[in-house]
DNA sequence: CGTACGGTTGACGAGTGTCAAGGGTAGTGG
DNA sequence: CCACTACCCTTGACACTCGTCAACCGTACG
Protein backbone atom coordinates (compact mmCIF):
# COMPACT_ATOMS: atom_id res chain seq x y z
CA UNK A 1 0.00 0.00 0.00
CA UNK A 2 2.74 2.30 -1.20
CA UNK A 3 0.61 4.78 -3.72
CA UNK A 4 2.59 8.05 -3.46
CA UNK A 5 2.86 9.83 -6.78
CA UNK A 6 5.46 12.21 -5.80
CA UNK A 7 4.02 14.91 -7.95
CA UNK A 8 7.95 16.67 -9.08
CA UNK A 9 8.46 13.05 -11.20
CA UNK A 10 5.85 13.21 -13.96
CA UNK A 11 5.84 11.26 -17.12
CA UNK A 12 8.78 11.89 -19.58
CA UNK A 13 12.44 11.78 -19.47
CA UNK A 14 15.10 12.89 -22.16
CA UNK A 15 15.56 11.85 -25.77
CA UNK A 16 18.48 10.92 -28.18
CA UNK A 17 19.26 8.84 -31.28
CA UNK A 18 20.16 5.24 -30.53
CA UNK A 19 23.21 3.36 -31.93
CA UNK A 20 22.43 -0.58 -32.06
CA UNK A 21 26.04 -1.14 -32.77
CA UNK A 22 27.60 -0.18 -28.78
CA UNK A 23 24.30 -1.41 -27.51
CA UNK A 24 24.50 -2.70 -24.73
CA UNK A 25 21.70 -5.32 -24.97
CA UNK A 26 22.37 -5.83 -28.48
CA UNK A 27 23.41 -9.80 -27.80
CA UNK A 28 19.98 -10.48 -25.33
CA UNK A 29 17.14 -8.69 -26.37
CA UNK A 30 15.31 -9.55 -29.11
CA UNK A 31 17.77 -7.68 -31.05
CA UNK A 32 19.68 -10.90 -31.28
CA UNK A 33 17.63 -12.44 -33.50
CA UNK A 34 18.79 -9.92 -36.23
CA UNK A 35 21.70 -9.82 -38.52
CA UNK A 36 23.65 -6.68 -38.55
CA UNK A 37 22.14 -5.69 -42.00
CA UNK A 38 18.61 -6.16 -40.46
CA UNK A 39 19.35 -4.35 -37.08
CA UNK A 40 20.51 -1.40 -39.46
CA UNK A 41 17.00 -1.18 -40.25
CA UNK A 42 15.80 -1.26 -37.16
CA UNK A 43 18.58 1.29 -35.91
CA UNK A 44 16.50 3.98 -38.33
CA UNK A 45 13.20 3.41 -36.36
CA UNK A 46 14.68 3.67 -32.62
CA UNK A 47 15.90 6.34 -30.20
CA UNK A 48 16.58 6.13 -26.64
CA UNK A 49 15.32 7.47 -23.71
CA UNK A 50 16.17 8.05 -20.01
CA UNK A 51 14.26 8.14 -17.18
CA UNK A 52 14.87 8.70 -13.24
CA UNK A 53 14.02 6.81 -10.49
CA UNK A 54 10.45 7.45 -9.69
CA UNK A 55 9.31 8.88 -13.23
CA UNK A 56 6.47 6.64 -15.34
CA UNK A 57 7.38 5.83 -18.62
CA UNK A 58 3.09 4.93 -19.13
CA UNK A 59 -0.10 4.88 -17.13
CA UNK A 60 -2.05 2.40 -16.67
CA UNK A 61 -5.48 2.87 -18.71
CA UNK A 62 -3.03 5.77 -21.12
CA UNK A 63 -2.95 4.71 -24.56
CA UNK A 64 -0.54 2.44 -25.49
CA UNK A 65 2.85 3.89 -26.10
CA UNK A 66 5.75 2.60 -28.44
CA UNK A 67 7.50 -0.62 -27.88
CA UNK A 68 10.78 -0.67 -25.80
CA UNK A 69 14.00 -2.60 -24.88
CA UNK A 70 15.21 -2.03 -21.26
CA UNK A 71 19.06 -1.03 -21.91
CA UNK A 72 20.22 -0.46 -18.71
CA UNK A 73 18.31 -0.01 -14.96
CA UNK A 74 15.26 -1.61 -13.71
CA UNK A 75 11.26 -0.91 -14.26
CA UNK A 76 8.29 -2.29 -12.29
CA UNK A 77 5.35 -3.17 -13.94
CA UNK A 78 2.06 -2.53 -11.12
CA UNK A 79 -1.60 -1.75 -11.35
CA UNK A 80 -2.81 -0.03 -8.75
CA UNK A 81 -6.52 1.06 -6.97
CA UNK A 82 -8.19 3.72 -5.99
CA UNK A 83 -7.94 2.65 -1.93
CA UNK A 84 -4.09 2.61 -2.53
CA UNK A 85 -3.37 -0.95 -2.79
CA UNK A 86 -0.66 -1.87 -5.18
CA UNK A 87 0.33 -4.41 -6.90
CA UNK A 88 4.00 -5.19 -8.79
CA UNK A 89 3.50 -7.45 -11.69
CA UNK A 90 6.69 -7.90 -12.85
CA UNK A 91 9.99 -6.38 -13.11
CA UNK A 92 11.98 -5.59 -15.90
CA UNK A 93 15.81 -5.58 -16.06
CA UNK A 94 17.71 -4.88 -19.30
CA UNK A 95 16.93 -6.79 -22.52
CA UNK A 96 13.47 -7.13 -21.35
CA UNK A 97 10.96 -6.17 -24.11
CA UNK A 98 8.26 -3.52 -22.88
CA UNK A 99 4.44 -2.63 -24.91
CA UNK A 100 3.03 -5.91 -25.68
CA UNK A 101 0.81 -6.21 -22.66
CA UNK A 102 -2.25 -6.05 -24.54
CA UNK A 103 -1.54 -8.01 -27.73
CA UNK A 104 0.30 -7.58 -31.15
CA UNK A 105 -1.81 -5.93 -34.28
CA UNK A 106 -4.01 -3.44 -33.31
CA UNK A 107 -2.95 -1.82 -36.86
CA UNK A 108 -6.00 0.04 -38.26
CA UNK A 109 -7.94 1.42 -35.21
CA UNK A 110 -7.16 3.78 -32.36
CA UNK A 111 -3.92 1.80 -29.69
CA UNK A 112 -5.26 -0.44 -27.63
CA UNK A 113 -4.60 1.15 -23.33
CA UNK A 114 -1.79 -0.12 -21.68
CA UNK A 115 -3.08 -2.74 -18.19
CA UNK A 116 -0.40 -1.76 -16.23
CA UNK A 117 1.74 1.13 -15.21
CA UNK A 118 5.63 0.98 -16.26
CA UNK A 119 7.61 2.96 -13.98
CA UNK A 120 11.53 3.45 -12.92
CA UNK A 121 13.04 1.97 -10.13
CA UNK A 122 16.26 3.00 -10.96
CA UNK A 123 18.17 5.48 -13.44
CA UNK A 124 16.65 3.65 -16.71
CA UNK A 125 17.56 3.90 -19.77
CA UNK A 126 15.39 2.42 -23.20
CA UNK A 127 15.31 2.09 -26.41
CA UNK A 128 12.10 2.90 -28.19
CA UNK A 129 10.24 1.64 -31.86
CA UNK A 130 7.15 2.80 -33.05
CA UNK A 131 4.65 0.33 -32.88
CA UNK A 132 3.86 0.04 -36.56
CA UNK A 133 7.19 0.13 -37.91
CA UNK A 134 8.54 -2.59 -35.12
CA UNK A 135 5.53 -5.05 -36.44
CA UNK A 136 6.76 -4.35 -39.91
CA UNK A 137 9.65 -5.58 -39.15
CA UNK A 138 8.25 -8.47 -37.61
CA UNK A 139 6.33 -9.66 -40.22
CA UNK A 140 9.74 -9.22 -42.06
CA UNK A 141 11.91 -11.29 -39.77
CA UNK A 142 9.91 -13.91 -38.20
CA UNK A 143 13.23 -14.69 -35.98
CA UNK A 144 12.12 -11.84 -34.15
CA UNK A 145 8.63 -12.87 -33.75
CA UNK A 146 10.21 -16.00 -32.46
CA UNK A 147 12.54 -14.76 -29.86
CA UNK A 148 9.46 -12.57 -28.61
CA UNK A 149 7.45 -15.86 -28.31
CA UNK A 150 10.38 -17.43 -26.14
CA UNK A 151 10.75 -14.17 -24.37
CA UNK A 152 6.66 -14.33 -23.40
CA UNK A 153 6.66 -17.81 -22.41
CA UNK A 154 8.64 -17.63 -20.01
CA UNK A 155 7.38 -14.42 -18.65
CA UNK A 156 4.09 -16.08 -18.55
CA UNK A 157 6.56 -19.16 -16.44
CA UNK A 158 7.65 -16.67 -13.78
CA UNK A 159 4.29 -15.13 -13.69
CA UNK A 160 2.72 -18.41 -12.26
CA UNK A 161 5.71 -19.27 -10.07
CA UNK A 162 4.25 -15.83 -8.45
CA UNK A 163 0.84 -16.41 -8.59
CA UNK A 164 1.99 -19.82 -6.54
CA UNK A 165 3.97 -17.54 -4.34
CA UNK A 166 1.67 -14.80 -4.04
CA UNK A 167 -1.36 -17.72 -3.16
CA UNK A 168 -0.04 -20.38 -1.10
CA UNK A 169 3.15 -19.09 0.55
CA UNK A 170 3.76 -17.57 3.89
CA UNK A 171 5.68 -14.03 4.72
CA UNK A 172 9.01 -15.64 5.40
CA UNK A 173 8.63 -17.71 2.48
CA UNK A 174 7.92 -15.14 0.24
CA UNK A 175 10.63 -12.91 1.17
CA UNK A 176 13.21 -15.77 1.04
CA UNK A 177 12.22 -16.44 -2.44
CA UNK A 178 12.17 -12.91 -3.58
CA UNK A 179 15.78 -12.88 -2.31
CA UNK A 180 16.96 -15.87 -3.93
CA UNK A 181 15.16 -14.72 -7.16
CA UNK A 182 17.20 -11.57 -7.06
CA UNK A 183 20.37 -13.40 -6.70
CA UNK A 184 19.53 -15.43 -9.42
CA UNK A 185 18.66 -12.61 -11.90
CA UNK A 186 22.17 -10.66 -10.68
CA UNK A 187 23.95 -13.26 -11.29
CA UNK A 188 23.04 -13.65 -14.97
CA UNK A 189 23.09 -10.37 -15.30
CA UNK A 190 26.62 -10.82 -14.52
CA UNK A 191 27.71 -9.66 -10.98
CA UNK A 192 30.65 -11.16 -8.64
CA UNK A 193 28.83 -14.88 -8.71
CA UNK A 194 25.64 -13.46 -6.80
CA UNK A 195 27.32 -13.86 -2.90
CA UNK A 196 27.29 -9.84 -2.29
CA UNK A 197 24.41 -7.92 -4.37
CA UNK A 198 21.98 -4.90 -3.97
CA UNK A 199 18.05 -5.47 -3.59
CA UNK A 200 16.93 -3.57 -6.78
CA UNK A 201 14.00 -2.69 -4.71
CA UNK A 202 13.28 -0.88 -1.32
CA UNK A 203 10.88 -2.44 0.83
CA UNK A 204 7.79 -0.91 -0.30
CA UNK A 205 8.19 -2.23 -3.71
CA UNK A 206 9.53 -5.34 -2.14
CA UNK A 207 6.61 -5.04 -0.22
CA UNK A 208 3.95 -4.68 -3.31
CA UNK A 209 5.85 -7.29 -5.12
CA UNK A 210 5.22 -10.09 -2.79
CA UNK A 211 1.73 -9.44 -1.93
CA UNK A 212 2.82 -8.18 1.96
CA UNK A 213 3.17 -4.79 3.99
CA UNK A 214 6.34 -2.89 4.57
CA UNK A 215 6.40 -3.92 8.00
CA UNK A 216 6.03 -7.16 7.24
CA UNK A 217 8.90 -7.24 4.74
CA UNK A 218 10.69 -5.42 7.36
CA UNK A 219 10.28 -8.51 10.17
CA UNK A 220 11.14 -10.93 7.76
CA UNK A 221 13.99 -9.52 6.85
CA UNK A 222 14.87 -9.22 10.08
CA UNK A 223 14.34 -12.91 10.78
CA UNK A 224 16.41 -13.97 8.18
CA UNK A 225 19.56 -11.67 9.58
CA UNK A 226 18.55 -12.74 13.05
CA UNK A 227 18.91 -16.86 11.73
CA UNK A 228 22.40 -15.88 10.08
CA UNK A 229 20.66 -16.65 7.06
CA UNK A 230 21.46 -13.42 5.26
CA UNK A 231 23.92 -10.66 6.11
CA UNK A 232 23.66 -6.91 5.16
CA UNK A 233 24.84 -3.73 4.95
CA UNK A 234 22.54 -1.26 5.30
CA UNK A 235 19.05 -1.27 3.72
CA UNK A 236 19.64 -2.45 0.60
CA UNK A 237 23.28 -4.22 -0.26
CA UNK A 238 22.95 -8.18 0.70
CA UNK A 239 26.51 -8.72 1.69
CA UNK A 240 26.40 -12.72 2.21
CA UNK A 241 23.92 -15.45 1.95
CA UNK A 242 23.11 -19.24 2.73
CA UNK A 243 21.48 -20.34 -0.56
CA UNK A 244 21.23 -23.75 0.96
CA UNK A 245 19.06 -22.52 4.11
CA UNK A 246 17.13 -19.81 1.62
CA UNK A 247 15.85 -22.69 -0.77
CA UNK A 248 14.44 -24.22 2.61
CA UNK A 249 12.76 -21.23 4.08
CA UNK A 250 11.42 -20.50 0.61
CA UNK A 251 9.24 -23.43 0.25
CA UNK A 252 10.55 -24.72 -2.85
CA UNK B 1 -4.47 -27.53 0.68
CA UNK B 2 -6.38 -30.00 -1.13
CA UNK B 3 -4.04 -32.38 -2.27
CA UNK B 4 -5.58 -35.76 -2.39
CA UNK B 5 -4.77 -37.85 -5.30
CA UNK B 6 -6.94 -40.31 -5.52
CA UNK B 7 -5.27 -43.70 -6.41
CA UNK B 8 -8.14 -44.85 -8.78
CA UNK B 9 -7.31 -42.40 -11.08
CA UNK B 10 -3.99 -42.72 -12.50
CA UNK B 11 -2.68 -41.00 -15.84
CA UNK B 12 -3.99 -42.42 -18.74
CA UNK B 13 -7.41 -42.01 -20.83
CA UNK B 14 -8.35 -43.54 -23.91
CA UNK B 15 -7.14 -42.55 -27.72
CA UNK B 16 -8.40 -42.29 -31.18
CA UNK B 17 -7.83 -40.94 -34.91
CA UNK B 18 -8.53 -36.83 -34.96
CA UNK B 19 -11.25 -35.59 -37.33
CA UNK B 20 -10.23 -32.14 -37.74
CA UNK B 21 -13.31 -31.67 -39.99
CA UNK B 22 -16.00 -32.10 -37.40
CA UNK B 23 -13.89 -30.52 -34.57
CA UNK B 24 -15.47 -28.26 -32.32
CA UNK B 25 -12.54 -26.00 -32.00
CA UNK B 26 -11.29 -25.80 -35.61
CA UNK B 27 -11.74 -21.99 -35.94
CA UNK B 28 -10.83 -21.17 -32.49
CA UNK B 29 -8.47 -22.71 -31.71
CA UNK B 30 -4.80 -22.22 -32.78
CA UNK B 31 -6.06 -24.38 -35.96
CA UNK B 32 -7.75 -21.86 -37.04
CA UNK B 33 -4.41 -20.22 -38.52
CA UNK B 34 -4.57 -23.24 -40.55
CA UNK B 35 -6.41 -23.48 -44.11
CA UNK B 36 -7.91 -26.51 -44.67
CA UNK B 37 -4.98 -28.11 -46.85
CA UNK B 38 -2.98 -27.25 -44.02
CA UNK B 39 -5.40 -28.59 -41.87
CA UNK B 40 -5.38 -31.85 -43.44
CA UNK B 41 -1.34 -31.90 -42.86
CA UNK B 42 -2.17 -31.55 -38.87
CA UNK B 43 -4.65 -33.70 -38.91
CA UNK B 44 -2.29 -36.50 -40.04
CA UNK B 45 -0.30 -35.48 -36.84
CA UNK B 46 -3.17 -35.49 -34.57
CA UNK B 47 -4.75 -38.54 -31.95
CA UNK B 48 -7.51 -38.03 -29.65
CA UNK B 49 -7.79 -38.94 -25.95
CA UNK B 50 -10.35 -38.66 -23.67
CA UNK B 51 -9.96 -37.85 -19.98
CA UNK B 52 -12.29 -38.26 -16.90
CA UNK B 53 -12.69 -35.68 -14.04
CA UNK B 54 -9.39 -36.30 -11.57
CA UNK B 55 -7.25 -38.39 -14.17
CA UNK B 56 -3.89 -36.76 -15.05
CA UNK B 57 -2.96 -36.04 -18.62
CA UNK B 58 1.07 -35.07 -16.93
CA UNK B 59 2.39 -34.80 -13.46
CA UNK B 60 4.81 -31.63 -12.65
CA UNK B 61 8.22 -32.95 -12.95
CA UNK B 62 7.99 -35.65 -15.54
CA UNK B 63 9.40 -35.27 -18.85
CA UNK B 64 6.99 -33.35 -21.08
CA UNK B 65 4.24 -34.70 -23.13
CA UNK B 66 2.68 -33.98 -26.65
CA UNK B 67 1.11 -31.20 -27.23
CA UNK B 68 -2.73 -30.64 -27.57
CA UNK B 69 -5.47 -28.76 -27.88
CA UNK B 70 -8.27 -28.82 -25.44
CA UNK B 71 -11.31 -29.62 -27.67
CA UNK B 72 -14.09 -30.32 -24.74
CA UNK B 73 -14.29 -29.59 -21.02
CA UNK B 74 -11.63 -28.03 -17.82
CA UNK B 75 -8.49 -28.81 -16.94
CA UNK B 76 -6.63 -27.06 -14.46
CA UNK B 77 -3.24 -26.35 -14.63
CA UNK B 78 -1.67 -26.62 -10.62
CA UNK B 79 1.53 -26.73 -8.71
CA UNK B 80 1.45 -28.97 -5.59
CA UNK B 81 4.20 -28.58 -2.49
CA UNK B 82 5.10 -31.60 -0.36
CA UNK B 83 2.75 -30.37 2.69
CA UNK B 84 0.01 -30.66 0.88
CA UNK B 85 -0.03 -26.82 -0.54
CA UNK B 86 -1.86 -26.03 -3.97
CA UNK B 87 -2.57 -23.66 -6.38
CA UNK B 88 -4.13 -23.72 -9.53
CA UNK B 89 -1.62 -21.06 -11.57
CA UNK B 90 -4.21 -21.16 -14.57
CA UNK B 91 -7.68 -22.82 -15.71
CA UNK B 92 -7.84 -24.89 -19.48
CA UNK B 93 -11.22 -24.26 -21.73
CA UNK B 94 -12.05 -25.46 -25.17
CA UNK B 95 -9.29 -24.13 -27.50
CA UNK B 96 -6.74 -23.62 -25.21
CA UNK B 97 -3.26 -25.06 -26.16
CA UNK B 98 -1.39 -27.53 -23.80
CA UNK B 99 2.70 -27.93 -23.93
CA UNK B 100 4.62 -25.17 -24.01
CA UNK B 101 5.35 -24.22 -20.48
CA UNK B 102 8.46 -24.75 -20.35
CA UNK B 103 9.73 -22.91 -24.20
CA UNK B 104 9.52 -24.34 -27.28
CA UNK B 105 12.80 -25.64 -29.72
CA UNK B 106 14.30 -28.46 -26.83
CA UNK B 107 14.87 -30.76 -30.28
CA UNK B 108 18.02 -32.38 -29.77
CA UNK B 109 18.56 -32.91 -26.15
CA UNK B 110 15.86 -35.00 -24.04
CA UNK B 111 12.97 -33.42 -23.55
CA UNK B 112 12.23 -31.06 -20.30
CA UNK B 113 10.42 -30.85 -17.43
CA UNK B 114 6.75 -30.27 -17.17
CA UNK B 115 6.60 -27.81 -14.53
CA UNK B 116 2.86 -27.56 -13.94
CA UNK B 117 0.45 -30.85 -13.29
CA UNK B 118 -2.73 -30.78 -16.16
CA UNK B 119 -5.77 -32.63 -14.50
CA UNK B 120 -9.05 -32.80 -16.13
CA UNK B 121 -12.04 -31.07 -13.62
CA UNK B 122 -14.69 -32.45 -16.18
CA UNK B 123 -14.91 -35.10 -18.99
CA UNK B 124 -12.07 -33.60 -21.17
CA UNK B 125 -11.11 -34.32 -24.48
CA UNK B 126 -7.78 -33.54 -26.04
CA UNK B 127 -6.60 -32.89 -29.37
CA UNK B 128 -2.84 -34.67 -29.18
CA UNK B 129 0.39 -33.77 -31.46
CA UNK B 130 3.73 -34.70 -31.31
CA UNK B 131 5.90 -32.18 -30.22
CA UNK B 132 8.67 -32.59 -33.46
CA UNK B 133 6.15 -33.05 -36.35
CA UNK B 134 3.79 -29.92 -34.77
CA UNK B 135 7.14 -27.80 -34.40
CA UNK B 136 7.89 -28.73 -37.90
CA UNK B 137 4.76 -27.29 -38.64
CA UNK B 138 5.08 -24.33 -36.72
CA UNK B 139 8.07 -23.57 -38.85
CA UNK B 140 6.34 -24.03 -42.46
CA UNK B 141 3.51 -22.20 -41.20
CA UNK B 142 4.27 -18.96 -39.16
CA UNK B 143 0.47 -17.89 -38.91
CA UNK B 144 0.36 -21.25 -36.23
CA UNK B 145 3.24 -19.83 -34.28
CA UNK B 146 1.92 -16.09 -34.69
CA UNK B 147 -1.16 -17.32 -32.92
CA UNK B 148 0.29 -19.46 -30.14
CA UNK B 149 1.83 -16.09 -29.26
CA UNK B 150 -1.45 -14.30 -29.23
CA UNK B 151 -2.59 -16.75 -26.72
CA UNK B 152 0.68 -16.76 -24.84
CA UNK B 153 0.50 -12.65 -24.38
CA UNK B 154 -3.58 -13.21 -23.42
CA UNK B 155 -2.14 -15.88 -20.89
CA UNK B 156 -0.03 -13.47 -19.82
CA UNK B 157 -2.43 -11.13 -19.20
CA UNK B 158 -5.09 -13.59 -17.48
CA UNK B 159 -1.95 -14.82 -15.03
CA UNK B 160 -0.93 -10.81 -14.20
CA UNK B 161 -4.38 -9.87 -13.03
CA UNK B 162 -4.35 -13.06 -11.18
CA UNK B 163 -1.54 -11.80 -9.32
CA UNK B 164 -3.42 -9.11 -8.27
CA UNK B 165 -5.91 -10.79 -7.15
CA UNK B 166 -3.70 -13.02 -5.02
CA UNK B 167 -1.63 -10.51 -4.17
CA UNK B 168 -3.91 -7.54 -3.03
CA UNK B 169 -7.88 -8.81 -3.09
CA UNK B 170 -9.66 -9.77 0.36
CA UNK B 171 -11.36 -12.50 0.23
CA UNK B 172 -14.55 -11.58 -0.51
CA UNK B 173 -13.15 -9.91 -3.47
CA UNK B 174 -11.17 -13.05 -4.97
CA UNK B 175 -15.00 -14.92 -4.79
CA UNK B 176 -16.68 -12.38 -6.36
CA UNK B 177 -14.14 -11.66 -9.46
CA UNK B 178 -13.65 -15.63 -9.70
CA UNK B 179 -17.67 -15.25 -10.30
CA UNK B 180 -17.21 -12.89 -12.83
CA UNK B 181 -14.54 -14.67 -14.33
CA UNK B 182 -17.01 -17.92 -15.17
CA UNK B 183 -19.52 -15.82 -16.37
CA UNK B 184 -17.30 -14.51 -18.77
CA UNK B 185 -15.87 -17.44 -19.89
CA UNK B 186 -19.49 -18.98 -20.35
CA UNK B 187 -20.49 -15.91 -21.84
CA UNK B 188 -17.83 -16.30 -24.77
CA UNK B 189 -18.32 -20.22 -24.87
CA UNK B 190 -22.37 -18.93 -25.91
CA UNK B 191 -23.99 -19.96 -22.92
CA UNK B 192 -27.43 -18.29 -22.23
CA UNK B 193 -25.98 -14.93 -22.26
CA UNK B 194 -24.29 -15.51 -18.99
CA UNK B 195 -27.10 -14.81 -16.49
CA UNK B 196 -27.43 -18.50 -15.55
CA UNK B 197 -24.45 -21.54 -15.56
CA UNK B 198 -22.29 -23.99 -13.50
CA UNK B 199 -19.44 -23.40 -11.80
CA UNK B 200 -16.89 -25.37 -13.64
CA UNK B 201 -14.74 -25.99 -10.30
CA UNK B 202 -15.66 -27.24 -6.82
CA UNK B 203 -14.98 -25.42 -3.40
CA UNK B 204 -11.75 -26.93 -2.87
CA UNK B 205 -10.43 -27.03 -6.40
CA UNK B 206 -12.35 -22.71 -6.42
CA UNK B 207 -10.04 -22.20 -2.93
CA UNK B 208 -6.82 -23.34 -4.60
CA UNK B 209 -7.52 -21.19 -7.52
CA UNK B 210 -7.82 -18.11 -5.40
CA UNK B 211 -5.77 -18.93 -2.65
CA UNK B 212 -8.19 -19.67 -0.03
CA UNK B 213 -9.72 -22.54 1.92
CA UNK B 214 -12.25 -24.07 1.24
CA UNK B 215 -14.07 -22.74 4.65
CA UNK B 216 -13.49 -19.28 3.25
CA UNK B 217 -14.58 -20.23 0.09
CA UNK B 218 -17.92 -21.40 1.56
CA UNK B 219 -18.50 -18.52 3.60
CA UNK B 220 -17.75 -15.88 0.90
CA UNK B 221 -20.39 -17.52 -0.87
CA UNK B 222 -22.81 -17.85 1.54
CA UNK B 223 -22.55 -13.77 2.74
CA UNK B 224 -23.00 -13.38 -1.08
CA UNK B 225 -26.30 -15.24 -1.24
CA UNK B 226 -27.35 -13.44 2.27
CA UNK B 227 -26.69 -10.13 0.30
CA UNK B 228 -28.65 -10.92 -2.52
CA UNK B 229 -25.93 -10.56 -5.19
CA UNK B 230 -26.25 -14.09 -6.62
CA UNK B 231 -28.92 -16.70 -5.96
CA UNK B 232 -28.08 -20.62 -6.82
CA UNK B 233 -29.60 -23.76 -6.98
CA UNK B 234 -27.58 -26.73 -5.37
CA UNK B 235 -23.20 -25.91 -4.71
CA UNK B 236 -22.28 -25.57 -8.78
CA UNK B 237 -25.34 -24.06 -10.72
CA UNK B 238 -25.48 -20.22 -10.23
CA UNK B 239 -29.42 -19.26 -11.22
CA UNK B 240 -28.91 -15.14 -11.29
CA UNK B 241 -26.35 -12.85 -10.47
CA UNK B 242 -26.23 -8.85 -10.21
CA UNK B 243 -23.23 -7.74 -12.44
CA UNK B 244 -22.98 -4.72 -10.98
CA UNK B 245 -23.00 -5.64 -7.74
CA UNK B 246 -20.30 -7.90 -8.11
CA UNK B 247 -18.36 -6.12 -9.95
CA UNK B 248 -18.53 -3.32 -6.90
CA UNK B 249 -17.60 -6.48 -4.18
CA UNK B 250 -14.52 -7.41 -7.03
CA UNK B 251 -12.27 -4.70 -5.77
CA UNK B 252 -12.14 -3.59 -10.02
C1' DC C 1 -31.69 -47.21 4.27
C1' DG C 2 -26.78 -46.52 4.85
C1' DT C 3 -22.62 -44.73 3.35
C1' DA C 4 -19.59 -41.45 1.16
C1' DC C 5 -18.48 -37.17 -0.37
C1' DG C 6 -18.80 -32.38 -0.79
C1' DG C 7 -20.44 -28.37 1.27
C1' DT C 8 -21.74 -25.47 5.37
C1' DT C 9 -21.29 -23.57 9.86
C1' DG C 10 -19.19 -22.53 14.39
C1' DA C 11 -15.43 -21.70 17.78
C1' DC C 12 -10.97 -20.55 18.24
C1' DG C 13 -6.18 -19.13 17.21
C1' DA C 14 -2.28 -17.82 14.33
C1' DG C 15 -0.36 -14.83 11.07
C1' DT C 16 -0.52 -10.39 8.94
C1' DG C 17 -2.23 -5.81 8.66
C1' DT C 18 -2.77 -1.37 10.99
C1' DC C 19 -1.35 2.39 13.67
C1' DA C 20 2.10 4.78 16.04
C1' DA C 21 6.55 5.84 17.60
C1' DG C 22 11.42 5.77 17.14
C1' DG C 23 16.05 5.14 14.66
C1' DG C 24 19.47 5.66 10.60
C1' DT C 25 21.29 7.79 6.94
C1' DA C 26 21.86 10.91 3.21
C1' DG C 27 21.35 15.31 1.52
C1' DT C 28 20.80 20.43 2.39
C1' DG C 29 21.71 24.75 4.22
C1' DG C 30 23.66 27.59 7.60
C1' DC D 1 31.70 21.10 9.72
C1' DC D 2 27.65 20.49 12.00
C1' DA D 3 22.58 20.85 12.59
C1' DC D 4 18.29 20.05 10.31
C1' DT D 5 15.26 17.79 7.50
C1' DA D 6 13.29 14.20 4.91
C1' DC D 7 12.84 9.73 3.83
C1' DC D 8 13.13 5.04 4.56
C1' DC D 9 13.47 1.43 7.61
C1' DT D 10 12.64 -0.86 12.09
C1' DT D 11 10.12 -2.12 16.11
C1' DG D 12 6.15 -2.55 19.21
C1' DA D 13 1.20 -3.04 20.54
C1' DC D 14 -3.03 -4.30 19.06
C1' DA D 15 -6.90 -5.59 15.85
C1' DC D 16 -8.79 -8.34 12.39
C1' DT D 17 -9.02 -11.43 8.63
C1' DC D 18 -8.56 -15.82 7.41
C1' DG D 19 -6.86 -20.61 8.56
C1' DT D 20 -7.60 -24.63 11.50
C1' DC D 21 -10.23 -28.07 13.66
C1' DA D 22 -14.47 -30.16 14.38
C1' DA D 23 -19.21 -31.13 13.93
C1' DC D 24 -23.08 -31.23 11.10
C1' DC D 25 -25.96 -31.18 6.84
C1' DG D 26 -27.54 -32.53 2.17
C1' DT D 27 -27.43 -35.03 -1.85
C1' DA D 28 -26.04 -39.02 -4.76
C1' DC D 29 -25.41 -43.63 -5.06
C1' DG D 30 -25.18 -48.42 -3.84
Amino acid sequence: MNNDLNPSLVTGGSCEPAVCATCAVRNSSLCAALSSDELDELNKLSRRKSLRPGQIYVFEGDQALDFANVVKGVAKLTRGSEDGRMQIVGLLFPSDFIGVSMGLGHGGDRKPEEPYTIEAVSDLELCIFPRDGFERLMRRFPALEHKLLDRTLSELQVAREWMVLLGRKTAQERVATFILHVADKMRHQGCHSGISFDLPLGRGDIADHIGLTIETVSRQITQLKRKGIIDMQGARHVVSCDFEALREQSGY
